[in-house]
DNA sequence: CACAATCCGTTTGTACACCAACAATTCCGC
DNA sequence: GCGGAATTGTTGGTGTACAAACGGATTGTG
């Protein structure tokens, strides 16, 4: 028995290493102002509305260390502010605020746009193909 | 018109970060004693042999100050060596250590044990297909 | 009611990942 | 051969990500 071969280039780890490094420089230049990860989280608090901070979190999926960046740092930019829950004193309610709506809804279309420039590589078809293998792996 | 509709959990991007999440968790459960990114490393010098650092930082995209801390705890666990290249002052050149092949050998397996169950929510006609459409992306 | 289990947010530590700047070296064009 | 351009490795800074541990608050169960 020969020893299985091993091609790096063909794991499906490292691939989805470099379809992200693409996709976090197609956001960059997209959007610059926020990472993506920030736009995801000020994005599902416009879409849901006020949320706890760990709750955002797993509205997200980000543990509770790491939303606590993203949410400190969109404070930080005045799109988020933070009000302690009157009904739960460990909980900070967290919303977006008008500037962030008003960011957020300014950016949908560049969003919309790094997602097709990310998949600019393949047809129509084969955007959809992916994109639904691609949620079963999740 | 009404403002496009933006769902988060239909952006490549997002999904791209979650399927990554799942196969992280993977990864770390099969080989707890290395990263991805330092088993890539690895399986990559053990491929082509000895290389200058940047030049390893290349071959697995990684760029300069990534790749330097990778090399660096490669070295404190003994899988790789540095040697100054006779030939060039600024560069050193990378091995992998004997310990640092047998590992990888032993790992292979483990290695394709991961991607295997990454991808087994998809049927072997759809792993092909995903394989496929994400080495376009990249 | 009491107390164990859980949940909330925080901190610390490790590990990518990229940008920008830097000194030392090598390369290249003229 | 010489001087500008490029390359090598390094550092510092910012931003995810996750694990582990913590104190304080709340919930659930007996």
């Amino acid at each position: 028995m020969t020893q299985p071969a091993y091609s790096l280039d063909a794991q499906v780890g490292y691939l989805m290493r470099r379809a992200n490094q693409r996709h976090l420089a197609i956001f960059a230049a997209h959007i610059p102002a926020l990472t993506p990860t920030q736009f995801a989280a000020l994005a599902r608090l416009c879409e849901i509305g006020p949320l706890s901070q760990n709750a955002l979190g797993r509205a997200v999926a980000m543990d509770a260390a790491t939303i606590k960046g993203v949410a400190d740092r969109l404070r930080a930019k005045g799109l988020v502010t933070a009000a302690p829950d009157p009904d739960d004193r460990r909980r900070m309610i967290l919303s977006a605020t008008a500037t962030g709506q008003t960011l957020f809804e300014r950016l949908v279309d560049e969003g919309l746009a790094v997602s097709d420039e990310t998949l600019s590589p393949l047809s129509q078809d084969e955007q959809r193909q992916f994109l639904d293998l691609l949620a079963r792996l999740g």
